[in-house]
DNA sequence: TTGAAAGCGCTAACAT
DNA sequence: ATGTTAGCGCTTTCAA
């Protein structure tokens, strides 16, 4: 009738009898109930198509499960992916189940989730790449939660955040070309002003160049794209059209645009690593492409460990800044000779 | 102190007040409390280290937000992390939260997950890739949720679920490589007996071969894995170390092993698609891999919706099975120009 | 075998 | 400005 999702005490009126009964013929007890009032229960449970209200039968119940909320940019990446398994299950290890949420790296997207997760009653927010640190930081205050950032943060000043030293990351890939290849002819591929992308992972972009730079010097040229694969095949493949290689590698600043360069070299005609060496950031842990990209990665395993032990407050103490690893393959030039796996 | 979690008339208590203004104070709200009582309160509020616990209060508020429990099983495949993202956004659409849980194929965990997900009090519950269907439906059964299966089922009977038809994407893939390359010469790579798997997709697997087995003839040769990508690139080596490539096209029957085939076979020397064509299942929607991958879709969006309308209960008479579409690439020895994006 | 009623932790009238 | 108290929807003890 009324829009109000019927409850128990409807079941039961409707059923002439208590709420008792109701809940004993749900929950097969604790005590037994006749087969004639059982029928009539179980008819009114569907007439009214009587759903469980699952916080008011937790507030009452022992409860075992807690619940904690994890924001991402975008599922679809497989970074994010590792990140939310691997976060899954440490919480999963403590108790606590998994509320997800896509951010799009929209601020508004991620204050509505956490508002939204507040609503429902999480133990605690974690945020893979915020997009509105300040207000959701204030929201978590005031509602009392405990929040981690991980990956990277936009916008905040007092945070800590658990994740890899993105700029260290640049600088272990351009040392590799450098030391390794000898090469010191690099450009980036990125977008890296605000104007280039209204939503993305633009600090983390941003450090990563600075690493580099660092590396083979203030000046290397910038292919500046959006954040999109296609941006970058577009822009990598109009530097080639007018005119060569701009450089004798290229360092991709996301995971997502790391083929669409690739195959924007490739269709120009030019081969990698002989003609471009291509390297990149975030490559999933196995790889079975060809060529063998070679990759600076993050320890997702490490990261979502630390990340729960501190937003649960067993580990108050960790540090927060991690190390990327790198990861050979054949497209920076090196000769990979083992069989993945 | 005791294990207990600290409730508000703890912290009253400590504070020398009622519940009242502790609410009020934590609220901002609705009535004023005087600066004194609100510091009293607050500190009380700290040595306590008081968290609100979520359920109760959502007792008392008007509510927005209902939940679903998804379950898939391994949030880092490509496939996977497109229906998380797809069915995230079309539940919130309809003001639910997401709680999501990584089986990996484990009917235990799948069971576990579902207990957890009626114990917090979803309102319903979405299964990517069921591993335990029967006793998770009984599950559901008894707690009266709803539940939808999507992608494939194990062990079932009744179900009705909500996915593509995959014998027919292998009937698409193997007519492609019959009707365009006149290639009949057809192996099929994968794992398809439960010793082969231990946890995995098998049916779909299975269907699938079924489907290329209807086209290219009942006899095609199979090559035999489980269901890892190194099982893979392991069988289909040893394959070719044994002599030749066994067949001028390769269907290879999960996502997660095309990579590992493509490697695999271009690491014995032969060339793609020249040597051997290679063709696949649930590529990602955009592909700037090289050589490009020629695959069978789903409509992930499509699918999302509909299962979300079927088990939010707007929808009740919707298809379940929809048609996979074809997506050319190269490695089926198809040129294609257009640039991706 | 059934029903009445006491809470679970919280919010917000309704009283002071 | 503060305190008292009636519920939210459910489980379960206690009484019949």
């Amino acid at each position: 009738m009324s829009g109000k999702r019927p409850t128990l005490a409807d079941v039961a009126n409707r059923a002439g009898t208590s709420t008792a009964v109701v809940s004993y013929v749900l929950n097969n007890g604790p005590r037994p109930v006749s087969d004639l009032l059982r029928a009539k229960v179980m008819s009114a449970l569907d007439d009214l198509d009587y759903r469980p209200d699952g916080r008011a039968r937790a507030l009452r119940r022992p409860r075992r499960w807690r619940q904690i909320g994890l924001l991402v940019p975008d599922l679809t990446l497989p970074l994010f992916g590792e990140f939310v398994g691997r976060i899954e299950v440490e919480a999963r290890a403590r108790d606590h189940l998994t509320l997800i949420g896509n951010t799009g790296y929209d601020p508004e997207r991620e204050l509505e989730f956490a508002t939204a997760f507040a609503e429902v009653g999480v133990d605690g927010l974690l945020v893979v790449g915020a997009a509105n640190a300040p207000q959701t930081a204030n929201l978590c205050r005031r509602e009392r939660i405990p929040v981690v950032w991980m990956h990277n943060i936009r916008g905040a000043v007092e945070a800590d955040i658990i994740g890899v030293d993105h700029v260290s990351a640049g600088e272990l890939i351009a040392g590799h070309l450098r030391d390794v290849h000898n090469c010191r002819d690099v450009a980036f591929v990125g977008g890296v002003t605000a104007a280039d992308v209204r939503h993305g992972d633009r600090e983390t972009v941003q450090q990563r160049l600075e690493g580099v730079a660092s590396v083979v010097g203030q000046d290397l040229p910038i292919i500046r794209t959006d954040l999109t694969p296609s941006g970058a095949y577009g822009a990598v493949s109009a530097i080639l059209r007018e005119g060569g290689p701009p450089s004798r590698a290229l360092v991709v600043g996301t995971y997502g645009q790391t083929a669409a360069t690739i195959r924007a070299v490739a269709d120009a005609g030019l081969r990698i690593p002989d003609d471009v060496r291509i390297v990149g950031f975030d490559g999933a842990a196995t790889d079975y492409g060809r060529p063998r990209l070679t990759t600076v990665q993050q320890p997702v395993d490490v990261l979502a460990r630390a990340a729960l032990g501190r937003l649960l407050g067993e580990n108050p103490s960790t540090r927060g800044q991690f190390v990327p690893t790198l990861r050979v393959g054949e497209t920076c030039g090196c000769v990979v000779s083992t069989p993945p796996g």
